[in-house]
DNA sequence: CCTGAAGGTGAGCAAGCGCTTAGGCAAGTG
DNA sequence: CACTTGCCTAAGCGCTTGCTCACCTTCAGG
């Protein structure tokens, strides 16, 4: 029930914060905005967890809503990594979308606790923070439709409506996140083939690509 | 901004709800949960909606708590009815699958306020409530899961994985609550439209069944 | 050995929270 | 008429919240 427990699916070092202080802090605020939300979370718990007295957390960050806003940034940053490596990368469409699902997804099961402040907490965001992200966000829009752009006009997919099947695909990725638990059945990794394999019927792809 | 334009997707009059201050009462709080989550909503935002005093909430409630729960429950009865009552009509699989997607996404839609509470504000629920939640839950998995497996047995599906798929589904159709805006371009019937085709293909059954 | 910056603490403030209480008013009943 | 009942409010209690402030410690550089 522990921190060290919960974050076994997250080996992710968080290595690009630093001071050790400021990141261990951010670790913190990630479970407890993961578990409790992000107004349910208060800061003497994050500070808590983070074996800091609730003072602390206010030498590294001018507020709660900017440990959220790190948050946010970083791990849209990498699922937008995610998708554009994959949808730059070789290969046929099908090969392209299959692969750009599987990596997301598997991040999205990996590291639900991340993913789900990532997804879940967008309007506890301050408005400037929260335009900051939903640019974003439309960047990993645009990603997954071209892909899915380019298999219509090889002739690879059977799509009648690329910006609704688009955000039927990023959706039921994202969602993920919610119900993913890693007591569960399934590794992020069979996850990740299991959708992969759906979202290339939704396109109408030949089977197996 | 005020709530008359806000509600006017959702023309459902809460008519099992009496007496009428209580109705109003938690259809502010449906409009306050939805906007900013359960625990960013104050008491007495929800009475001052309502047209109220903050104590005139504790004469219909016990507490903040119960207003959720009562919103909470009779969302997932009314998602389980639409299941179930499409999952035990008449016709192939297919006909019966592609009805429950497009009514349970015409409802996520059009009542997405309610269905936001509904689906995402499981957790802020006290134990007791939440339990019994869940069992819903698992009814309307149930439901789901029972017409897939009617069409593999009867040949009209392709399904490797039937559980997985069941979740993949009602997956996909929950997290239209998250993105649905009443101001886009898509009315609820053209999203359950697009769905029930989405998902009839991720089950692999043959095109416009 | 002194100094100043960096990183931490304990105590606590102003504001806002969920919820309670005492009481008021209108309608229905003997 | 008196009295009860149902619904509502004004005031406010006890507590928690995000955040601040005065102060302490550690340690590198001169």
């Amino acid at each position: 029930m522990g921190a060290a427990q919960e974050t076994l699916g997250e080996e992710q070092p968080w290595s690009e914060v630093s001071p050790d202080a400021a990141r261990r802090l951010l670790v913190a605020a990630v479970e407890a905005f993961a578990e409790r939300g992000y107004h349910a979370t208060t800061t003497r718990d994050i500070a808590g967890r983070a074996g800091m007295s609730p003072a602390a957390l206010y030498i590294h960050y001018k507020t709660k809503e900017e440990l959220l806003h790190r948050i946010s940034r970083l791990g849209h940053d990498k699922a937008l990594d995610i998708l554009r490596t994959a949808a730059d990368g070789e290969g046929t469409a099908a090969e392209r979308l299959s692969a750009a699902v599987r990596s997301f997804v598997r991040w999205h099961a990996g590291h639900h606790m991340t993913a789900r402040v990532v997804q879940y907490e967008l309007d506890a965001l301050g408005d400037e923070h929260r335009t900051e992200i939903v640019a974003l966000r439309r960047q990993s829009d645009a990603a997954v439709r071209e892909i899915i752009n380019d298999g219509v006009r090889a002739g690879e997919f059977d799509v009648p409506d690329v910006p609704g099947t688009t955000l039927a695909v990023l959706s039921l990725c994202i969602d993920v996140a919610r119900w993913f638990n890693v007591a569960g059945r399934r590794t992020p990794d069979e996850v990740g083939a299991l959708y992969a394999d759906l979202v290339l019927r939704m396109v109408g792809a030949s089977p197996q690509a």
